[in-house]
DNA sequence: GATGAATGAGCCTTCATTCAT
DNA sequence: AATGAATGAAGGCTCATTCAT
């Protein structure tokens, strides 16, 4: 039931969507949506925990697989290409997520929040090992950390999409593409060699 | 009249937003608006193309405020904080480009989409200044450069986003977040040391 | 439902009849009309339809309701009684027919002139039967006999509405007016007695 | 100005045609119209009155036209052709008298039956002096004539619009139909030998 | 005298939500 | 447990009508 949910919620948005569709796509009546899921804003918000859930999972198995003592470049890679593939194959859901849970509101966009917390915590985590690997001090602050997090998702978020949306580029060269993009930045800023507004 | 419309739809979201509310805000009457604009649809285009018409200029206009002459590297630093200061001095309007328009449906999404790429390619030409001020031929594909540029240009959404719920954080120390993140790894790119999964 | 429908298009005519007036009239909601009849446009079909059977039906039962071996004009008057009985026992509904529906607009006037063709097609032969019965040929061009029974129902037409509108007219008083209006110039007509400019 | 309201409400209705297309086609602005003619209704209501006159005027100029001595049947011929020569060169004008005017309400009804009534009057009096002229004491009560002259207008109007709808058909021969459906009826019924049910 | 600009009121339509069964 | 049937509330849009100039 909630799988049309998702795939509604997911193609049509939040207010386009009717109960009416859903059900109908669930092959339920109406009055068991609203039995099992009290309302419009509930059924959303299960939609969005579960969808979360799911990419969560998908993230952790994806960078936990391999063998945990391997490095956090490693880690990551496997994480970002665990979660590209998570995107591509669950458009709906990720529309959801990305998508329509922002765009509509307090209650929703909270939840998606959360979530990116969770995986912000997780990204840095990896941050952190590869600076302990490299036995380099990062003498980054907490704010500057948050930063470089969000624009590392930030980034994977826009290349999920880009991915989605043009034929023919893997989870894995999304996945590339972001490794390029970000690691060497990631790297000379743990080295202290940031870029500089007065260098 | 347009900035009662910004404002609501980019609060409550373009479906969410009823016309008697804009109405109200801006302080007129209802047919009025239907006068001047005729739908609620042509009005939300007009929000977007004028939005996107303000954003484009105060990139550009931050970008090339400095000495024309200034490296690459000065020029994308400054076009990033004219962005990061639009985007927190113009919230509403930020959010009508980023979230709304993206969510609901082709018309809208095709606006914004052109708007991207207008400012992917300002930066492209800016990456390219940068590779031919340090002689360095890049040779990225073209898919490659695409990918890059939306990984980018997410970061510095994403970014922006963060910098306008996290108070305390200035457009320039935006800016800076994304430089560091991102300036060192194109300049590896371009020296053609990615980072690679088989190294 | 129809029935409210009915009631109030031939009162207030299509246009000036709400919706709203019509779900309270049915004592039902408006959304329920909605559900049974999709729009204002469908609902105003249905009760064309509804109408135009009712009055075909009334007619032919009318005309047929004696003994069928009756010569044409006891069966031509029985059925204009019938018809004005009709006529006069549902005003409403011959107000939609008559009035409102061949004035809004093709879809609508369509159907009352299916309607009316029948009607002629019906006079008509009744016409020829009353030819052939009186061993008399008529010589009279198609469209001859279409302008008589154009007239024809005009007049049936016009009295049923003066008949609605004038206390005591009965239904059988409008028939014979009718008739005698009628069967001598059809009588003459078929005997190549008409009326000419030239005489 | 009066021209392009008749054209407007003879072709779209009442309710359908709005001041802002009458003003436009008028070559006029709209609060001018409200100059002249204070509301929507009065304005129909000035187009009803002019389009009775003219239609009144051109019957009465085709009766009188010939010689005042001519007799009845000759008169009405003459006045019938009159009539369709009207209606077929001013169709807008007599939708609006005969379709708009007497489907929108109590206040426009009216005056389209008073200028029936005129025409009625007119009618019987052409009647009347056909039976003179046999010497023949018609003996039919008030409403008989009544019905009679509901009758023969119907078909007339019914004739009108047959013949605006159906190409080739000039006045002269819808006068013609007209005249030989009813004037051997006319004549009997002044015989006293009118169809009876119970002959 | 003529009009550009503005509005109050109302209508068709839809949808989340709930009983009665 | 499950649903067919029903509705209150709201939204987009239009139009006759009027000021201020």
């Amino acid at each position: 039931m909630l799988d049309a949910a998702v795939r509604t919620f997911g193609r049509r948005g939040y207010q386009a969507a009717s109960m009416d569709e859903i059900a109908e796509l669930a092959g339920v009546s109406k009055p068991l949506v609203y039995l099992y899921l009290n309302s419009k804003e509930e059924l959303f918000t299960a939609c969005i925990r579960r969808e979360a859930a799911a990419l969560v999972a998908a993230v952790r198995a994806g960078a936990e697989e391999g063998d945990p003592a391997l490095p956090a470049d490693r880690r990551l890679w496997a994480g970002l290409t665990a979660f590209f593939r998570h995107t591509a194959g669950n458009p709906d859901g990720w529309s959801v997520l990305h998508r329509q849970a922002r765009t509509h509101g307090e209650p929703f966009a909270a939840q998606v929040k959360a979530l990116r917390e969770e995986i912000v915590a997780f990204v840095t985590t990896l941050i952190g090992a590869a600076a302990r690997e490299a036995h380099r001090a990062p003498e980054l602050a907490d704010r500057d950390v948050a930063g470089l997090a969000q624009a590392l998702v930030g980034a994977a978020e826009s290349l999920a999409g880009w991915a989605n949306e043009t034929p023919g580029v893997t989870a894995k060269e999304a996945a590339a593409t972001l490794m390029n993009f970000a690691w060497a930045g990631l790297g000379n800023l743990m080295d202290g060699r940031g870029w500089s507004e007065n260098r």
